[in-house]
DNA sequence: TTGACTTGTAATTGATCAATCACTAATTAA
DNA sequence: TTAATTAGTGATTGATCAATTACAAGTCAA
């Protein structure tokens, strides 16, 4: 069984090189070459795992969401209803500072209009959003709904504030 | 003088062109030949008007947010300060029907690395959200500040809705 | 009317890149 | 040991595209 679990980290080595390629130039200027190069193997190999470049997107992008639902589950798993909100705000503030690829890549993701990458899109963010939502109706937080909207909309915020350069969009006094 | 203002209206055909085809399938999928068929001109005489494909982005996103300000120019001008940020959130959202199109090459350019483009952005962001900001200053409206990004943060997640066509996150009862 | 200028295009080029092919080297199972 | 499988690569291909070149037809001023 080690050749299998050798050939599963080649595989996820190549996916965490290929978030980080695609956020650092864009997907579609980032070329399998690059990505394969950071990942440490052939431009031809890529293709033993991914048959397309897209396929590759598409599961760059669901770790992503792996990534950022899980985390979002363990604050809800733990936290107070008092202290809540405010958790999943900061675990959103470590994802944006340790994997800041990956944000970058969902927002690249939001305007790629192709049909897989739609949907995975939108499949992330409905998780996200009924997650948060039955949390902080269990949490009695009043209007659960408006308010995990603009704990999503924030958050939108943040990225541009991020991938822009412009802290002023997030000032903390501001939140 | 016929000459000049023919190309000037030749230009701005292009432009626009540039930016229904940038947002329809990406700026780097896009094609000048695309572009240039779709402003009905040879794709070299694109050539003639931006030295680059880049200068035509550039060209595209100043556009996109010359018509924003402008907009909300004249809300503010004209808005009472009991209805000044309804009447902005109607605004954008005018703008999100009837130029659907800027608003996605705007969320394309949020992670277009390059510099001009990054700084074309950054100053459109700051124009608006100083404009807004003064503006509910002005009108004696509470914590400015905070309601600007709030009124911000709410509009990036506007364009999220639309262009992953997730309509729920954007509930009108629970804005 | 001729020469300079402007508007426009067809054809080409040089680069780039996803994907395929043809192959070698290592590993394993019988 | 050997046959089969797996891991991995170099070389190539076919397509695509931004940008250039070289040219033609119209316009206008002297």
């Amino acid at each position: 069984m080690a050749r299998k679990a050798a050939s599963v980290n080649r595989k996820e080595e190549l996916v965490s090189a290929a978030v980080d390629v695609f956020a650092e130039i864009g997907y579609y200027r980032a070329t399998t070459a690059k990505v394969a190069e950071r990942a440490g193997i052939s431009q031809p190999y890529v293709f033993r795992f991914f048959a397309t470049k897209e396929d590759l997107l598409t599961e760059a992008l669901s770790v992503s969401w792996q990534r950022m639902t899980e985390a979002f589950r363990a604050v809800i798993d733990r936290a107070g209803a008092d202290t809540l909100e405010e958790e999943l705000v900061e675990a959103y503030v470590g994802i944006m500072e340790k994997h800041r690829s990956e944000i970058l890549l969902q927002m690249q993701a939001q305007t790629i209009g192709e049909p897989r990458i739609v949907e995975t899109m939108r499949s992330g963010f409905r998780e996200v959003r009924t997650m948060v939502e039955e949390a902080f109706g269990r949490a009695g937080i009043a209007d659960p709904k408006r308010r995990t909207l603009l704990f999503l909309a924030r958050g939108m915020l943040c990225n541009i504030s991020m991938s822009l350069d412009l802290p002023e969009l997030m000032e903390e006094e501001n939140v």
